[in-house]
RNA sequence: GCCGAAGUGGCGGAACUGGUAGACGCGACAGUCUCAAAAACUGUUGGAGGGCAACUUCCGUGUCGGUUCGAGCCCGACCUUCGGCACCA
């Protein structure tokens, strides 16, 4: 009687053993080459669902799998402990956050623990220690050094009722998400990092390999594009530029603007407004402060606008223009201030029907002659009504009215992005204090490097509003200069959580370092990161804002590479009862229950066999039963001794062979290519192959041994605990983990005989085997020489025959 | 509206570079074991038709066309679902 599959005894009893053993951890003075396999560290919400499973499992299955190719492997794990759920639990049940999030990090590391992955816990991560916090303050003292980090008065959404700002996502339909106030808009003093000087390289990818769709999302989230900037000249006793800029990607249509348009924030509104439009432009714009982005964006609502009273002219044709506001204009995006064009621009065209403004036709729409337009005519065509330029191509206009401009120095060619800087800047309690003093002599001034970290006040008062409790932190507030030594306040103001996770990686590879942020020289050793898998919901967030941070401080000085994640990889999604997994909708699915049942291999297993992996699928109970079950037969297979008294067969033995090699390969190749799901059906099969080799007998028990054996190995990276038990069991050293991963051989999986598939007119006739490498002669007399095809060649003349990769023959008949 | 991904049995999914569609698993059905059930094991399982039978014919990868000796895969048009962006001048 051989023991029975019993994984809850040995998950645990490894699990220690591995730990105590120090199996995983990694560290730079290895002779091996270094494989750094990162996987996005999970924000402390408090329990992990079988989503985060479905992130961790495979990457950690692939990380094993590097390891056991010879690979000096790190895999890290952390937490992204600081953010506003922490703080909403604070206000709601008057826990700290610092409690909060460190109770629910205990029960995660716990849940992580359970996987049964190669994380090495000693270089653990938590964002919302002073330990580590200190230096995101720090680098922020680095971009604010060189001028990447700045101060400016930038609308927010400000909620009436609880008088603090709200983040976007807090926003539901215009209302505050707590209190339900319509939110409006203000402006607040805000920090900003310019990311807008990397918008560039932001948009190239250059030397990563990245998934195509991530690196399209990116690109359009820069946003460039190249356009004109075009000097409308402007004569105004209140204001001092004689001229009123705009972008536009059209100069080929410069002859056909009627009027201008500015953002109702711009600047300039406030001067130029007549004082008979003032009463109207002054409710215009309060309108739209109340209005929040979204309603203020929506595709659907109708484009409205007031006339300020004054007149900008058009240089090229001399002809005045009037200056309206409307907020379809962007007061962050080009100039603030478009040229409208509504003869060839529909949301131009749109505003001018409305208030009867004039539609120039520049650019003739093909067989046009003259009448009035039903729609704008966006497209490019033949210049009309432009002056010099008419009968030109747009396309050739385009450069030819832009040269003009030059010339006259009436405007130049230039590039527009659509990212915006990055307003880092939080009104907040739980997140990195801004490291940064005011002081009425002085001015801005930031804390030295030496008086880090600025330590959050552990007494701060939560309000029921939700206000920063900085604010009122007294002793928090109330310091002194750096500089003078006088009185001087501080910001109250934390950082958004996306500069936390923008250096983690860094930090993940000298972990302990007290008096810098990381060692040169191990990251030298590790970074870049040679693999990072995670959702894709963070393509244009943390991705974008991690790339930019390594470009800044690569400028600075602090690393040598510009790109921290050489290859991208994203998983899919796990749903449940066909829709996301959330805990609103209250379909989370937690692994904890399985594992304790099943042991956490079946999980593992099941998680990687569920489908692709970056397609995501269906948690469905049912499959897991097909995981596990496999996971018994395998017990089964290694556990029940192999006996045979029948002498060894050659043929039986070159069988196992091939199948073996054969296997090797396909699992070898599935990894690399990260296809997992795959990986698993071909052990399934080498599984189910063996049964039948086992029942059969006529191998020896050697053969039959490495045969099982290769079977281990190539499971070990999937089910850790099940091989290490068998391994064992069956006698061999410990630990099955640090074993060589199997390399097939060409020769030895080479098939021997080949099935020929007979087609006739691309139908399949008959399929025949034959010893592989036969002549494509043969092929053809053997294929004539079927039964089955001769009755589908009686009556026909044959036309052609076709031979394919030696294994396919077409027989064309007319 | 724009950008991107995907549509294959009852279900999840396989199919290398244009060459045997449905691997592997789930479910279902039948059987073995059992007093019985569960578990386990064995077999069948895309649809329709024909034959006592070993078998065999036709149809079949979202829809409609096309290219090709041959299309799930390539090209064109469309439909559906999902993800992202959403007045960016």
């Amino acid at each position: 009687m051989t023991a029975s599959y019993d994984p809850k005894v040995y998950d645990t009893k490894w699990q220690q053993r591995w730990a105590a053993d120090h199996l995983y951890e990694a560290d730079e003075t290895s002779d091996r080459p270094r494989w750094y396999a990162l996987t996005m560290f999970p924000y402390t919400s408090g329990d992990l669902h079988i989503g985060h499973w479905y992130a961790m499992v495979p990457s950690d299955v692939h990380a094993r799998f590097k390891r056991m190719q010879g690979y000096n492997v790190m895999h890290p794990m952390g937490f992204d402990a600081f953010g506003l759920p922490a703080e909403n639990a604070a206000i709601k049940r008057g826990i700290h956050p610092f409690q909060w999030t460190m109770k629910n990090i205990e029960n995660m590391r716990r849940q992580l623990k359970s996987m049964g992955a190669i994380y090495d816990w000693d270089r653990e991560v938590v964002t919302c220690l002073p330990e580590y916090y200190r230096w995101t303050q720090w680098f922020f003292l680095k971009l604010y050094e060189a001028g990447l980090a700045y101060r400016a008065k930038a609308p927010v959404n400000w909620c009436p009722g609880c008088r603090t700002v709200l983040a976007n996502e807090q926003v539901i339909s215009g209302e505050c998400e707590r209190c339900a106030t319509p939110v409006i808009h203000q402006d607040l003093e805000q920090w900003f990092f310019r990311i807008t000087r990397y918008a560039d390289e932001l948009a190239r990818h250059d030397g990563i390999d990245w998934p195509e769709r991530i690196k399209i999302m990116q690109r359009n989230w820069v946003g460039k594009s190249r356009g004109t900037e075009i000097s409308f000249a402007f004569d105004h006793p209140a204001v001092k530029d004689k001229e009123l800029r705009v972008f536009t990607t059209r100069p080929d249509t410069v002859y056909g603007v009627t009027f201008m348009v500015l953002a109702p924030e711009h600047p300039l509104v406030e001067k130029i407004t007549t004082p008979e439009q003032k009463a109207a432009v002054e409710a215009y714009i309060a309108r739209s402060r109340r209005e929040t982005e979204i309603e203020r964006l929506s595709t659907e609502k109708e484009k409205d606008g007031v006339f300020t009273g004054a007149y900008v002219t058009n240089r090229l044709t001399g002809d005045k223009v009037p200056l309206w506001i409307a907020d379809y204009v962007l007061a962050s995006y080009g100039t603030g201030v478009v040229m409208a064009v509504p003869a060839h621009d529909q949301r131009d065209f749109d505003f001018a029907r409305k208030y009867n403004l004039l539609v120039k036709v520049v650019i003739s729409p093909p067989g046009w002659s003259g009448e009035e337009l039903k729609e704008a005519y966006v497209e490019t065509g033949t210049l009309v009504n432009s002056g010099q330029f008419n009968g030109m191509a747009s396309d050739k206009a385009i450069g030819a009215i832009t040269g003009y401009l030059e010339k006259q120095g009436w405007g130049k060619a230039t590039v527009s992005y659509r990212i915006r800087d990055w307003l880092i800047s939080r009104q907040r309690y739980w997140g990195a204090p801004i490291p940064i003093i005011y002081c009425d002599k002085c001015g801005i001034v930031p804390v030295p490097e030496k008086d880090l970290p600025v330590l959050l006040p552990e007494d701060a008062e939560f309000k029921p509003g939700g206000e920063s409790p900085l604010k009122y932190a007294s002793h928090f507030v109330n310091t002194t200069c750096p500089k003078c030594g006088g009185p001087a306040k501080r910001e109250t103001d934390t950082m958004d959580t996306f500069m936390c996770s923008s250096w983690y990686f860094l930090r993940y590879c000298s972990p302990h370092e007290k008096d810098r942020a990381f060692d040169h020289e191990k990251v030298k050793y590790w970074m870049p990161v040679d693999l990072y898998t995670g959702g894709a919901e963070h393509a244009v967030m943390h991705l974008l804002y991690a790339r930019f941070f390594v470009k800044a401080i690569r400028d600075i000085g602090l690393v040598d590479f510009g790109e921290p994640f050489k290859k991208l990889f994203n998983q899919g999604i796990i749903i449940a009862q066909r829709q996301k997994m959330s805990k609103s909708r209250g379909n989370v699915i937690n692994p904890d229950s399985y594992v304790a049942e099943l042991g956490v291999d079946a999980v593992r297993t099941y998680l990687m066999f569920l489908g692709p992996w970056e397609q995501g699928g269906e948690w469905d109970d049912r499959g897991m039963g097909g995981t596990d079950r496999w996971l018994k037969r395998v017990w089964n297979l290694v556990m029940e001794p192999y006996q045979t008294d029948r002498p060894a067969d050659e043929k039986a033995l070159k069988d196992l062979k091939r199948l073996t090699h054969q296997t090797i390969r396909k699992v070898t190749e599935d990894f690399d290519g990260m296809h997992f799901n795959t990986m698993i059906a071909a052990l399934m099969e080498f599984t189910n192959d063996l049964i039948k080799i086992k029942e059969a007998g006529s191998v020896s028990v050697a053969d039959w041994e490495e045969a099982i054996q290769t079977l281990l190995l190539l499971l070990a990276p999937t089910a850790p605990h099940l091989t290490e038990e068998l391994w064992e069991r069956t006698g061999r050293p410990y630990s099955i983990h640090n074993q060589k991963w199997p390399v097939w051989d060409a020769e030895l999986a080479k098939e021997e005989e080949i099935t020929l598939v007979v087609q006739v007119n691309g139908k399949l006739r008959d399929r025949i085997t034959l010893p592989a490498g036969i002549s494509e002669e043969e092929i053809k007399l053997r294929a004539l020489a079927s039964d089955k095809v001769k009755t589908h060649l009686v009556g026909k003349e044959l036309v052609k025959v076709i031979v394919a990769g030696g294994r396919l023959v077409n027989l064309v008949v007319k």
